[in-house]
Parts: structure tokens; C-alpha cells; sequence
DNA sequence: CAAATTATTTAAGTATGCTTAAATTTGTAA
DNA sequence: TTACAAATTTAAGCATACTTAAATAATTTG
């Protein structure tokens, strides 16, 4: 069995191959998970044995089929959590990703599956997020665009936010941005590559860090 | 922090603790934590340098204020994850202990609580043990014996059984035994010990295995 | 009460997962 | 293309948590 941190290590190497090229630097990999990356060394070798990832020395990792089914797994946990504790215990947006990346390590596929049916099968987290189902297959097509990409004067709804920072989403919600919340792009300043928005007929200025956390849909209108 | 070993060791001698005398014996806890008498000695000597146990070579372990805070905070986590599964999930009796063995080391407070509150801080766990509140009180009088020191002819309701063997409890379930059900001990049978119970008129033997994990209070009729 | 048995501890070894520091490889820029 | 810098790996070491086998302490029994 995977260990929690081999979960983890599986999970990192996934998400970042998703947006960067198929191959995951050591030092990328080390950055994610904050370890040294004569850490991320020693696991490439532990995970490669597994044939969990193809590993090349000074070359990079690659995911491979039996790993990446365990980090999907890891993620349709973590996802579905989020979203059981929001409806059951009304927790709020940016409390459930420090309590799901716990509690993904420690579920059965049984328990899982019950909180799947509960769910009713979603298809997206509260953050946005695809959830794998049962058999790792993502049933959202996605129609988003980083903000960073968004054109002044146009209009977008917010339809997916990096969980990962509580700090990010309580912000968000202070200036009652939720999922699927229409927002305009006002503004984009040169000097800091800010941006300025029009939520509910307010102006808001989100800096260039948030921006990368934010994903859009454009409104047409 | 306690590490996920930790918390089940002091669980452990907490558990043991209570139904014994105040010291539990290293092999006693080897047994059942299912290690080496070895393994014990090496953790007792970690725990005692923390200060959660006192630990006398050769003599035995006994537990301290800062572990049974440990211990108790541990079950606390157990058996509202017990409850609150049935609640939301209908997972059923025989289900839950194996998921709360897991979720229990990787819960916060935090979270802890808002399950504590979303159940109305419930005093019971769904196999009859007394649920600590936050402050780690128990608000439940027990007013039960083991089934071993029971009386043929006299009639009782079941108040409490033991949650880690999910075959005794399916077989609870069939014969129609659920918690504060009403029997009559109709007879003790000298060779093996085993008990001739009436359920909803009809008699079922339990042996004496069985007997051990499942606790009455006497009926006054 | 001494011998035998049982309980417990010590010693040595293993696996996981991390660290720092030194060595090596790779990529790049003069 | 060589030399430098950055990235990566190796080596040595540490903490946790286990094991088996040997040594020692405690208890029981004749």
C-alpha cells in the first residue's frame, strides 16, 4: 500500500504535470511538497521501483498509469470531502482543504463512495475542481481561462479558485466573490500587474499573485 | 505532536487501564497492539521522556494527566466519527469502527467539534460508550455489567457492546439485537460456557466469547 | 530457597522519510 | 569549447517504529 507520503509525493507529481510539460523536475517536485530535493531523490527511486513513475536520473519524473490512478484516487478523495463537509457541517470555503488534505490519507474506497452517493455523484468541488469518479474519469468539460489571460472590459464568472490558500478564499469572500459570481475586469495595472475588478457594482483590486489562483469563464453577453 | 503510533499506544493504555488494575503490563499492551514486547519498551521509554506516561523498567506502565488527555481526546474523535457516519451516511453498526479507527488521527479540534455540535453533543456512541465532551468529561452514569455476570431467568436491555469485532455485531444484527434491545438470559450452559438468550421470543446461543464484549443493565419489571 | 519458567529489556538490524554537506552532472554563456 | 552556475545525486546521519535473538530480571514452583 501507498504510504501517506508516497500519496503525497503522487499527488504533486500529478498536479504538476497537468500544466507543465509531461516531464516534473526534481526541484519543482521539491518546492510542492517543502523537502530537499535529496528527499525527492531517494522517493523517485522508492516510487520508480513500484513502477508508479518512470524515473531518470538528472532527467526528470514522469506519472505513470498505476501512480496516476493513485493520485486521482488521492484527489477524488480530497474533492468529495470538501464538499461533504460544506453541505453536512456548513463549513465554509476556505476551511475544508486543510481538513480534506488530512482526511484524504485516511478513507477507505468504501467510505469514499458512500460520501459519492450522498453527493449525488458531483461532478465539480466548491472550489471548482473536477472529481474523478469511481473509475478516475473527470466528467467536466472545462471552459476556463487563468485571469491572468482575461481581457480588460470584459465580463467573466468565476468558475474555479486554487483551494489551497484559506487566506485567497476568505478574501474572495469578503468582496463576495463565490463560485459562478459575475465579475468585470476593469483594469490592468502595468506597474505591479494588478488587477482591477467590478464585483456587484464595487471596485476591487486583486494583486498579481492572487490572480494565478483565480480561473474564469468568459460572459457572452 | 503525537504521532498517528502514539495516539493508538496511549489509546491503548488508557483502554487498558480502566478495565484493570491502574499499571498495565508490557506484554498486555504488546498483545493488543498486536507487537513485540520489544516495540513496548522502546515507545514506553519515548512517552515517558514526553511526560505522558510513568514508566517503571520490569514494573509497568501507567498513564499520565497529559496522555489520558491524549487517550480521551483520541476516543472523542472515535466515537462521534462512529456516530456521525450512521447519522449521515446509514452506514450500519458493524461499518463504522474500522473508518473511525482511521479518520480519528486525522481530525482536528476544529473540525471535532463542528461534528460534536452538528450531532446536539451526544453522550452515547451508537454502540453504547460514552462519548467525552471537549473537556474530556464523560455525562453518562454507566449502569451496566459484562453479560458474564449475568443471571439466568432475569431480564435486561443491551447497553453497550464492544465495537472492534464487526462479525459480532453483524451477528448481533441478525439475531435482532440492537442497543437498549430487551433479553431474557433463559439459560448458562456449564460445558462451554455459552448463554441461551430470548430475543422477541425466540432463544439464540451466544458463546462465551461473545459474551465478553457485550454489557447489560438489569430490567426491574 | 534454589531452579525453572515467564516477563521484560537490550542489542543489532531493517524500512521509511527526512536532513546537511560534498560530489557530480547538465546546461549555458563567454 | 571550456568554464561556470545551477540542478541533481550521493553519502552520511538522524528520528520513528518496527523486527529477531540474546541477556537479564521477576515470579512461580517443587
Amino acid at each position: 500500500m501507498a504510504t501517506i507520503s508516497k500519496e503525497n509525493y503522487l499527488k504533486a507529481i500529478y498536479g504538476l504535470t497537468k500544466t507543465d510539460s509531461e516531464i516534473v523536475s526534481a526541484s519543482a517536485l521539491a518546492k510542492e511538497l517543502c523537502v530537499t530535493n535529496a528527499a525527492i531523490t531517494e522517493m523517485a527511486n522508492r516510487l520508480s521501483e513500484q513502477g508508479l513513475i518512470e524515473y531518470r536520473k538528472y532527467k526528470g519524473i514522469k506519472i505513470l498509469a498505476e501512480g496516476k490512478k493513485i493520485a486521482i484516487g488521492v484527489l477524488r478523495k480530497h474533492r468529495l470531502w470538501e464538499l461533504f463537509l460544506i453541505e453536512t457541517l456548513d463549513l465554509n470555503w476556505s476551511e475544508v482543504h486543510n481538513e480534506a488534505e488530512k482526511l484524504e490519507h485516511s478513507t477507505t474506497e468504501f467510505l469514499i463512495d458512500k460520501i459519492d452517493e450522498y453527493l449525488n455523484f458531483p461532478i465539480l468541488d466548491p472550489h471548482g475542481s473536477p472529481i474523478p469518479n469511481k473509475d478516475g474519469i473527470y466528467r467536466h468539460k472545462a471552459d476556463n481561462i487563468s485571469m491572468n489571460n482575461c481581457e480588460v472590459g470584459k465580463k467573466y464568472t468565476v468558475v474555479k479558485v486554487n483551494d489551497r490558500n484559506p487566506e485567497l478564499i476568505k478574501y474572495l469572500s469578503q468582496i463576495n466573490i463565490s463560485l459562478n459570481k459575475e465579475i468585470k475586469i476593469n483594469d490592468r495595472l502595468v506597474f505591479d500587474g494588478s488587477i482591477i475588478i467590478e464585483v456587484d457594482g464595487k471596485n476591487h483590486s486583486l494583486s498579481e499573485k492572487l490572480i494565478d489562483n483565480i480561473f474564469l469563464s468568459e460572459l457572452k453577453s
